[in-house]
DNA sequence: AGGCAATCTAATG
DNA sequence: CATTAGATTGCCT
């Protein structure tokens, strides 16, 4: 179900390894953010589509993810628009975004019991994978927290490309659910 | 330490 | 429509 109300579309400067994010919003909210314009998590054909950086959505969002990034700020609290999930990915995404916070993990397997989108006897194993592609088809990056989500045995997996798992480490170090490196260029992680 | 089966969705021919 | 390939996991040798 494609959002109805004109879309705005921009980018937001970010220190992250893989540069800078491309958002779309809609009048309910944040609609879609992605690391790479080729993202595997493509922005729709067919939206009524406005190229507006100026716009006021497009500062709020800047702004918010300024102060995340700079260690100012522990939630984005922007809306969201779930329009482009459904069924079993919008129930797993909400109850990611609704029960893991800041400096927090989970593994795959246990998002899988936790939402009880599976029958016990999967979400004790395969149910696993299965959020596992699930996350790598999230369309709102780091807003819904996908990079969160880790492997039970390590840290999992994250997008493509060499930038990649990078940036999921870069997010896990600002958030202090990994030790900061020698070469940390962050803010001192909480 | 390495192999295997189980689960769902979207992309492909 | 059939097949395939995943951001996994626990159990088995």
């Amino acid at each position: 179900m494609p959002p109805s109300a004109p879309v705005v579309r921009f980018s937001v400067d970010t220190p992250l390894p893989s540069g800078r994010i491309r958002v779309a919003a809609s009048e309910n909210g944040v609609l879609w953010a992605a690391f790479h314009e080729d993202d595997t998590v493509l922005l729709p054909e067919g939206l009524d589509l406005a190229d507006i950086s100026a716009d006021r959505r497009a500062a709020m969002v800047a702004e918010r993810y300024a102060d995340y990034f700079a260690g100012r700020r522990r939630g984005l609290e922007l809306p969201i628009d779930w329009s482009l999930t459904s069924g079993l990915q919008r129930r797993v995404l909400q109850c990611l975004y609704g029960t893991v916070g800041y400096g927090e993990t989970v593994t795959y397997g246990e998002l899988a019991e936790r939402c009880g989108a599976f029958d016990a006897e999967a979400a004790r194993g395969p149910a696993a994978r299965i959020v596992g592609t699930l996350m790598g088809t999230t369309p709102i990056a780091i807003l819904i927290p996908a990079h969160r989500v880790v492997a039970a045995d390590g840290l999992g997996g994250f997008g493509a490309g060499p930038d990649a798992l990078p940036t999921k480490r870069w997010l896990l170090t600002l958030e202090g659910s990994l030790a900061p490196t020698l070469d940390w260029d962050g803010p001192d992680p909480a």
